[in-house]
DNA sequence: GTTCAGTCCTACAACGTTGTAGGTTCGTAG
DNA sequence: CTACGAACCTACAACGTTGTAGGACTGAAC
């Protein structure tokens, strides 16, 4: 079996309290100890129950992550980034998916009893809505990412979906795009990634006095590649005009350009393609797509140091914050001018 | 604070090993007490305290996913579907990250005290070679993934690297292609993804009596989209003759494709483009990649399940086991004869 | 009426750790 | 030479759970 305290304790001549003691840095021992029960440590290959330790201390060094599916980019290098930002505070990562946005496998990941195992969680939900707020009221720190959910009883980091979506149509628009298509609406939604980008695109169209035309809205539940694609070939197929598309995520809008390309249409020149979300993909394809990069990095780093401290201060009274990460429009040949 | 067995029982008015029984299903408990304690469970909300059970049991339901990087594409499906296998087992996975490649940190990986919270770990090291088998002699539950060592001391689920890199060359040559480029060559390398991967080529150069020639063989040790680029901007550089490429990744191939097309070739008119992994990702570009599914899916069905029945048979006696999944050769456009 | 196997339940100890309280030693100030 | 605080160390209890041993009751078989 593993050695324990005991064994080491019994080796070194000393009780288990001093053996505890040198392994948590206590101050006050002698270094003749301090020497004799790491010798005896080595020795014997010790190394802490962390099941015991977070018996006796409540607490475990594990976060959870809860996102809807690795496979989707977006989510793969936010939970990469967040595994870094945790381990910048020692802590691990437990990931679970709750699938492509299954709102009742959600609303039961907060109540899991393998969150036991977590000293906090960070929640990305999709299939929550606004009306589920209620629900984040749990007996555990948690942040909440993503924008499902606003004003809720917990933190919440989240990117400016509005202005970063204003400032790509911006961008489309500054290129001298008029009609521009967006991917990925969802029908009838205010709160949430699609329909909160979509009024930022709606604001900058109304800025520029471009009026906006429901025929070239790619209405599309899913976000993946696919449905960029079999969206986009609705749009051509339909006969409308546009010389621009917004995919409200980066690979709607990768999805979408292959099909461009397929029906003889040229990037950027017939028509200008902007993503969302400031994936490495888009920075290899044919042709580079510009996108806006919501402050990805900036995210995981600030959820994780947020759930930090609230782990560090449990049980101390706090003011819920709502922080908001700077976004970045990434132009690329995807909207070159001509 | 967290209900506790006690306090359940003590509602109840019954022991709180009676409690604990009728948790984990004892057969012989009057209906009338099982009743009595699910209804004081239920009205206390109680949920087990895992660091007990686990320090008890010594059994934390967590299994380890030790992995390069969740943000290469390989990686991060990988991941997603050993997360739902484990989730079939009733496991929580909990992810580590080595760096791409790092072979000290694989290395001190082995022995963290971070996997004490784990029953077991699925480690598939990218940095680690043949020379350090000896290190996977370990005292838990470990099943080795991927092409770095071969014939270790734990089971080991990995894919057939030279068959189906053979099947790729072949595909290839079918097609009518005889100077082929690869990409991702490691110098002198025999075992590991690239060594296979380039010996199954050989051979299927060989048989079809095809001259190999080393100025086609794009050497590059890491195998993200950029390094597809630059190597195939180098290869086109250095002006010799080619008409197909194989990228040893599909994230190589995805990236050279792009620089083919930036300079002018057709694909698959001019060259042939076939890559390996079988990523979704390889479905939606332009042209759609050819690629061999190396067998993702099963990896990690398989993995998952060997690693759980270890774990459940922890302590007897095995032969440990090496297990090969099946691939594919999924030809698209970017292979299609002309 | 006694025995016995089975059912149902309980008390106790243990898993390995850390917090608390307290004991001993030592050096220094009075 | 005594007093006293700091330094150093220890014993004990507790975290919440489950395994073990055993007690009390029931009903059937002799």
């Amino acid at each position: 079996m593993a050695t324990t305290l005991h064994d080491v304790a019994t080796l070194a001549g000393v009780s288990i309290k001093t053996v505890s003691n040198v392994v948590n840095d206590y101050a006050h021992i002698r270094p003749s100890t301090r020497e004799k029960v790491l010798k005896a440590i080595a020795e014997l290959g010790y190394q802490p129950n962390l099941s015991a330790r977070s018996l006796r201390s409540g607490r475990t060094g594990v976060i959870g992550l809860a996102l809807p599916e690795l496979s989707l980019s977006y989510f793969a290098e936010l939970a990469d980034a967040v595994i870094r930002a945790a381990e910048r505070h020692g802590l691990v990562v437990l990931i679970e998916q709750t699938g492509g946005g299954d709102r009742s496998r959600e609303i039961e990941m907060l109540s899991s009893p393998r969150l036991q195992l977590t000293d906090g969680l960070l929640f990305s939900p999709l299939g929550m809505g606004q009306d589920d707020v209620e629900l984040l009221n749990v007996s555990y720190p948690l942040v909440l990412l993503g924008e499902r959910i606003f004003g809720g009883p917990t933190d919440h980091v989240t990117m400016r979906n509005e202005e970063a979506a204003k400032a790509a149509t911006t961008h489309l628009i500054e290129g001298g795009r008029r009609r521009i298509a967006v991917l990925g609406v969802h029908e009838g939604e205010r709160v949430g990634s699609a329909g909160l980008r979509l009024k930022g695109h709606r604001e900058a169209l109304d800025e520029a006095g471009i009026e906006f035309d429901e025929r070239l809205m790619g209405r599309v539940d899913r976000w993946h590649r696919l449905d960029g694609a079999e969206t986009m070939r609705r749009i051509i197929e339909s006969g409308v005009e546009f010389d621009a598309v917004f995919g409200l995520n980066d690979t709607l809008a990768l999805g979408a350009m292959r099909v461009l390309q397929e029906a003889g249409l040229r990037v950027p020149q017939d028509v200008a393609v902007m993503g969302f979300d400031g994936l490495d993909e888009a920075k290899y394809s044919l042709p580079t797509l510009s996108t806006v990069d919501p402050g990805r990095d900036e995210i995981a780093e600030t959820a994780v140091r947020v759930l930090a401290e609230r782990i560090e201060n449990r049980g101390k009274p706090y003011t819920r914050e709502r922080h908001l990460t700077t976004f970045e429009v990434i132009a690329r040949e995807s909207t070159a001018v001509s």
